[in-house]
DNA sequence: TACGATTAAATTGTAGTCAATTATATAATA
DNA sequence: TATTATATAATTGACTACAATTTAATCGTA
């Protein structure tokens, strides 16, 4: 007969990610509280800083998201001026992602806000590579274990 | 004059917390898809395994969730057969949640389900308990953070 | 070339999240 | 006691997130 191992909800590691994701959520919509940005608009706007620019299917690829979730985000971005959305001329499928001049201008005045509140934080080098490695292993098993359901 | 950190996606520390949330998520779909459940409603679930019976209030002090998030979580749950809403007699402001029968049998069986996928992740006690101190940590300095940006 | 398969975005529907407001009940107090 | 303040849920509106479907364009191939 087995033993059946209750769970308790403060144990769990994924309420412990849940509940730091958003408290990380509330953390970033202070600091980007003076550009009026939500966080996915965040991370959005920092992968086109850094690929730009990129079409809807290679952001959904850096950021895990469908065009669910992109296409009316990044319309708000662009009715907010961050963002020009073209289809590309090659292939009428495809929609091209590029910045404003608005959204260079920015990204500096952006990152040194994000960085500065981030000093805030007070996480030692250490610290902060001990939570990076921690989330990377998680990753990695839990994309495992994704990857196996599939088939 | 100052020079700008530049801030490249990947090496965020938040987007690794977004990005293990997600994958929790998917986990946990898997994990749940025979009892037909969300996460969201298994971690209320869980809290009143341990304390039911509670108020709306209460679950949302242990959850982090406001009446906004649970009165439609909680009404789904009560459709679906596993709890109970009624306003209480001594205070007709509140209402309290109660599990049903259904619920009560149905618990170990999610636990063991649970606990047999998580057997799955591969992850060892040490790598666990990595993890858990890791975001504990996260989750200290967030919350002395965002206590911090209340004044 | 034409037709079937594939691909990229957009759309639809369901669910979660939070801020802000509203409705109702209870508590505090003038 | 009447009025004000406080507390609890519910509601509304905006934004994510994802599954499933739809639309349109492109590709492969018979």
């Amino acid at each position: 007969m087995q033993e059946i191992q209750p769970i308790r909800l403060d144990n769990q590691l994924c309420f412990r990610v849940y509940t730091a994701n958003k408290k990380f959520n509330k953390f970033y919509q202070d600091a980007l509280k003076p550009f009026d940005l939500t966080y996915p608009q965040y991370i959005a706007l920092l992968t086109l800083w850094e690929n730009a620019p990129m079409s809807v299917k290679k952001i959904g690829k850096h950021l895990h998201l469908d065009s669910g979730t992109l296409t009316p985000l990044l319309k708000r971005l662009e009715s907010h001026g961050w963002i020009t959305r073209t289809r590309s001329p090659q292939d009428e499928r495809t929609v091209i992602i590029e910045l404003t001049d608005m959204a260079l201008n920015q990204r500096d005045k952006v990152f040194d806000r994000v960085n500065s509140c981030q000093n805030m934080l007070n996480l030692t080098n250490d610290q902060l590579e001990a939570c990076m490695t921690a989330l990377e292993l998680l990753d990695e098993h839990l994309d495992a274990y994704n990857q196996a359901q599939k088939s």
